[in-house]
DNA sequence: TTGAAAGCGCTAACAT
DNA sequence: ATGTTAGCGCTTTCAA
């Protein structure tokens, strides 16, 4: 365990003063070219790094932004993160990822441990349904941006995908392909997407007249549920599903895949695309796009501004998902 | 921007001392239940939070690991994540995610950038070949665990899962059932496992006189590559197939029913259950089974160890796979 | 162009 | 049982 070289010892070592030193690894003011080797060849020399904790310490400044994510195992989440790290590179500003599994209580739990000193801000993707929840753990003197879920009565910036007119239209389609039983499986009933996303499906269904209740199976936006639903949906007699996640719906597949049956011939489904993972595959399905990436740099920006400027008021972005039929 | 509170306005506005507030705050001296009672009365009044960043500095101690890992979205590390993470909560050490996307530069970088300060220690799914790329940015100081990947040379302590035997056992299993052009499409090939993996289907395919290189396809451990290599060995003519990884296992299937084949049925298909996603659905394929969950695990126990006595001696674990063949 | 020194918020040794 | 205070490594103001 070797010992930690700090910049005294490089000041030490170049036998100029500490301000110098600091000077010089900061660019932050002139320094005689002479000078400045020497202090270059102490730090090569000694491999000293300046230590981030009290820079942070004395700077107020960490470079570090969370995203607080339900389900970093949920393709759609992954390509958020990516999408946020990538622009926020751009600053030099680094993504820690807090998965919460869609638990009210990690989610809390997490932002109130990192939220004093430990990162400049929060892009939050929360699982928790209104703002009362939230309210006590959040630091106010910090910045968050809340992505994909609105909650309720949130006073901070928002970025959200609206699906309601895509997946009115995906039912649409359905019902003018001839489907009449038209099943349906929810996620977490507290979420915004998840209600947004059902009073879609109900509205059209009640349009033409063809809405009953005991069609939709209430999830909960992981895939585990999948299988028990699906298996009822076909009891019924559906000729036709649309689930409301991206998740459930490649679980569908899946699970319809066991028991031999093809989507786009045995039964017609209607899913989310929205991560890269099925781009590539699932290409016989009716799909309700997100524009995923889109999403996560509009809310990386928002950050980088705000770190900025911590005063802007608040605004909320609503970004619009699109309606692709299956071409068989 | 409300004014964030520190210790002194603690100790002020309950009229003792910072160090008593400490000393509650810390459950670290024997205080009059009265006077902690009003420093907790000033806290909660205040909304006090200890910066954690002035603590980490004062004592050395973060509570932080990171976890360098190559691809977030592949269920593997997931998995991997989440057990990890369940073992330090134990010790209320939280988990930073660094996502390399087994890009060699892109993990050089974020070791580097959290190397000095940030965390207290790290845990790598390490994307680079050999110890002497690496050795450059390890920080001196803080303990390391190498998970999943082996690297050569590598003086610290590392957790793998050996799976040449189960793949071996698993490649007999093909051949016996009587398919003798079996296709291979590897991971990446700088990766110990993936070199491992190759050597096992060689091994069989040599034992049994039927070897081919020209069956052999050489992937990337992402998704991406798998179509290509499908339809390649789908010309040749196999009737089986082996593949490296759960993710391009899982693009496997997902192509194969794309072009209406049937797995277990129009072509057998090897692969790797790494994580829960898999558990769920396939269950007509052959199966390479890592201890997945366990793997983090024994990781995340290794570095409470080692972050409890950082001079303890390096010490190499292996797991090992076992193969469960499909029973249809 | 460089240096001296204050101070960021906290912990803990030492004093009372 | 509580208070006083040094000091963690760094940045930055002010002086030289």
């Amino acid at each position: 365990m070797a010992k930690v070289v700090s910049i005294s010892d490089v000041a030490k070592d170049a036998g100029v003063s500490v301000a110098t030193v600091s000077y010089v690894i900061n660019n932050t003011k002139q320094v005689k070219p002479e000078t400045r080797e020497k202090v270059e060849s102490s730090i090569r020399h000694l491999g000293f790094r300046p230590n981030m904790i009290a820079r942070s310490f004395k700077t107020g400044k960490k470079n570090l932004v969370a995203f607080v994510v339900p389900d970093i195992a949920n393709n759609f989440f992954s390509t958020l993160i990516e999408s946020i790290e990538q622009v926020l590179a751009s600053q030099n500003v680094k993504l820690m990822i807090l998965n919460t599994k869609e638990t009210k209580e990690r989610e809390l739990d997490l932002i109130n441990v990192v939220a004093n000193g430990v990162v400049d801000g929060f892009i939050v993707a929360s699982t928790v349904e209104n703002y009362k929840e939230l309210k006590p753990v959040l630091p106010s003197n910090l910045p968050f941006v809340f992505i994909d879920r609105q909650i309720e009565k949130c006073p901070y910036d928002s970025i959200t995908v609206n699906c309601y007119n895509a997946l009115c239209e995906g039912v649409e389609y359905l019902i003018s392909k001839g489907h009449k039983k038209i099943g349906y499986i929810t996620g977490l009933s507290r979420i915004s997407t998840t209600k947004e996303r059902l009073k879609a499906y109900e509205d059209t269904m009640k349009a033409h007249g063809l809405y009953n209740p005991s069609l939709v199976m209430v999830g909960d936006s992981m895939r585990h549920c999948v299988d028990e639903h699906l298996q009822n949906i076909l009891d019924m007699g559906c000729t036709a599903i649309a689930i409301s996640n991206n998740i459930m719906g490649a679980e569908a597949m899946i699970q319809m895949n066991r028991r031999g049956l093809i989507p786009g011939k045995d039964i017609e489904l209607l899913g989310f695309l929205d991560g890269e993972e099925l781009q590539y595959g699932f290409h016989n399905i009716d799909l309700v796009c997100q524009p995923t990436a889109e999403l996560g740099i509009v809310a990386g920006k928002r950050m980088l501004e705000r770190l900025e400027n911590p005063d802007m008021s608040a605004s909320n972005i609503v970004l619009q998902a699109k309606f692709e039929p299956y071409k068989g």
